[in-house]
DNA sequence: GGGCTAAGCGCG
DNA sequence: AAAGCGCGCTTAGCCC
């Protein structure tokens, strides 16, 4: 390893027993390569790093930044190759003939750890696995170099310079939280869900507050066998017995006025709980005082995360008393108030609706604006004019908005009437929505012909502002996707710069990079959770908000919005 | 016994 | 009160 001049990039491609390094400089020209053998990779890696900082390129995170992690190093950036190609070549930034859209075999579904693969996935032979992008480091240099160039030759090459920057540090994010995990204290789901459920019977069985609200239900409905797991069958018993619901769904049940009404929610919102997040959930998914789900980087199409494997992202409030910090620790529980919104403002320059949100909650500003009476009336208008409602209570609010913030509204309302049309919306940093299906551009046209009968055109109609709903809502959660993911790269900087703690203050169970070091554990669309050594969390909230700031100047400029954060140090992540 | 869908509900 | 976006997961029920 003795380059003579720095490499800015180092391409790491691996083929059966050696690993090959690639060094480029600034401009991409080659310095050099080394065979790496695969022992010695983990010290390599770190060496290059403390030498050089350089970015690294790979052809997939996971697979190359999990082991690392578990050796005991990080890097400070790379370059995710699979999720910029999928990035740049649906990009409508990206020149229509550039060579990275023709490059398929990067057209890669995310990778699944053999560890947390389904049993059936396990099985699979090898040649049977979905195949992973290419792994070698030739086919991973000519890939980087397809992208550079589709980026250099954009027109907003500086945007999707910070959208690749930016999911390839989210890719990094998501490793690392799955390397440390989300602190977990099982002790107290076990008393959360005793308290709800009831003791769990040895032998299997209800627990005994479900069972009870079971027979409460059948008494009501004079049924002593009435299943109540099954849908049909438990509709067909609540019409025996006079309650005529189309369906079983909460809200419909709601709306009833009869004595089995009361004990059905209960049943199944504590057979919700014991199914979803019960002991099964808690002896799966939780150990060593850790809950690691994977999270998938890019994994929907607005490019929020997805997750894989215990329902990360759907983790219910009532368990939040049990994500408690070690001790001696502290969680750093933040969230941004209204996101969408304000990114919707600031991306329409829309200065009245960005007025209304400074400082102070934006549902009040927009009260105060007058545009509607009441906070609840606002926020139904907002998500209404988000999602695309023409009915109802929200339907009938969205005008009004339209009057007072008319740059926000043309925003939303442009998307859907391109999506409407069949074309494509992009972000503000470019990621640029899927194109319609086949059968979705057949049903449009065939509309149009003149002997298309009445049913043809309906479908078509209600298929296309089906479609305008999901553009002009794409342009908006991708956008605030885009400024979550410059907040977290921004705040893991800024974390990773805290110093360590001494040993005896360690929290050995976040593995060997984040024993010592404030570390991000969670995260969802517009929330965060830092686990950090308890000297250091009024520095690490600090380092919340300070990088919200940063996040909102990345993306917007000087654009006077700002991005208002609920923060709490606790020990738990339960909020009041 | 596995693969698939629909219903329902958790999260933003 | 219950339309209007994006997800993952469990269960039941159906098919082979």
């Amino acid at each position: 390893m003795d380059a003579a001049e720095a490499p800015a990039w180092i391409v790491l491609g691996r083929t059966d027993r050696v690993v090959h390094a690639i060094l480029l400089d600034g401009s991409a020209a080659e310095l050099g390569r080394e065979r790496v053998d695969p022992a010695r990779l983990t010290s390599w890696i770190a060496d290059a790093e403390a030498r050089w900082a350089p970015r690294w390129v790979w052809h997939d995170t996971p697979q190359w930044y999990g082991a690392l992690l578990a050796d005991g190093i990080r890097v400070a950036r790379c370059h995710d190759l699979r999720l910029c190609h999928a990035i740049l070549r649906d990009s409508a930034l990206v020149d229509d003939a550039a060579a990275v859209r023709r490059a398929v075999e990067w057209d890669a579904a995310p990778y699944v750890d053999a560890e947390d693969a389904a049993p059936a996935l396990f099985e699979l032979d090898h040649a049977q696995r979905p195949a992973g992008p290419p792994a070698d480091a030739d086919a991973a240099l000519d890939e980087f170099l397809r992208q550079r160039a589709a980026v250099a030759d954009s027109p907003e090459a500086g945007r999707l310079r910070l959208l690749i920057a930016a999911e390839s540090a989210g890719a990094l994010v998501a490793s690392e939280m799955r390397a440390a995990g989300l602190p977990w204290d099982a002790e107290a789901h076990d008393r959360i869900l005793v308290e709800t459920l009831g003791e769990r019977p040895a032998g299997g069985g209800q627990p005994a507050r479900l069972a009870d609200a079971a027979e409460r239900v059948r008494a009501a409905l004079g049924d002593p066998a009435a299943s109540l797991d099954s849908q049909p069958k438990l509709l067909r018993a609540l019409h025996r017995a006079g309650v005529l619901v189309e369906s079983t769904s909460r809200w419909e049940l709601a709306e009833q006025r009869h004595p089995v009404i009361e004990p059905l929610l209960e049943y199944k919102k504590l057979s919700r709980l014991l199914s979803a997040n019960g002991w099964a959930w808690l002896s799966e998914w939780v150990a060593d005082g850790r809950f690691r789900p994977v999270f998938v980087p890019g994994g929907v199409v607005t490019g929020r995360w997805a997750s894989s494997g215990g329902g990360a992202l759907q983790l219910p409030r009532q368990l939040r008393e049990a994500v408690r910090a070690d001790p001696g620790w502290r969680l750093v529980v933040a969230d941004v108030a209204q996101l969408e919104p304000r990114v919707l403002a600031a991306m329409s320059s829309d200065t009245a609706l960005a007025g209304a949100a400074r400082g102070r909650d934006l549902y009040a500003g927009i009260v105060e604006s007058g545009a509607v009476a009441t906070r609840q009336e606002a926020k139904i208008a907002i998500l209404g004019a988000m999602y695309g409602a023409t009915t109802g209570e929200s339907g009938r609010l969205v005008p009004r908005l339209r009057r007072a913030y008319p740059r926000a509204m043309g925003l939303v309302d442009d998307a859907a009437r391109v999506g409407e049309d069949g074309g494509a919306v992009s972000t503000w940093l470019g990621r640029t929505s899927p194109s319609p299906s086949r059968e979705w551009s057949a049903a449009q046209s065939r509309a149009t012909e003149a002997e298309a009968s009445g049913a043809e055109e309906t479908h078509a109609r209600r298929w296309a502002r089906d479609r305008g709903r999901f553009t002009r809502n794409f342009v908006v959660q991708g956008t605030a996707a885009e400024w979550a993911l410059a907040w977290l790269a921004d705040l893991r900087g800024r974390l990773a710069a805290l110093p360590p703690v001494s040993p005896e203050h360690a929290a050995p169970r976040s593995g060997p990079v984040f024993a010592r070091q404030a570390h991000l554990a969670f995260f969802l669309h517009d929330e965060v959770i830092v686990h950090t050594p308890e000297e250091h969390a009024d520095a690490a909230a600090q380092a919340v908000a300070d990088a919200a700031a940063s996040a909102g100047r990345l993306l917007f400029g000087s654009f006077p919005v700002d991005f208002r954060l609920d923060v709490h140090i606790a020990e738990t992540a339960l909020k009041d």
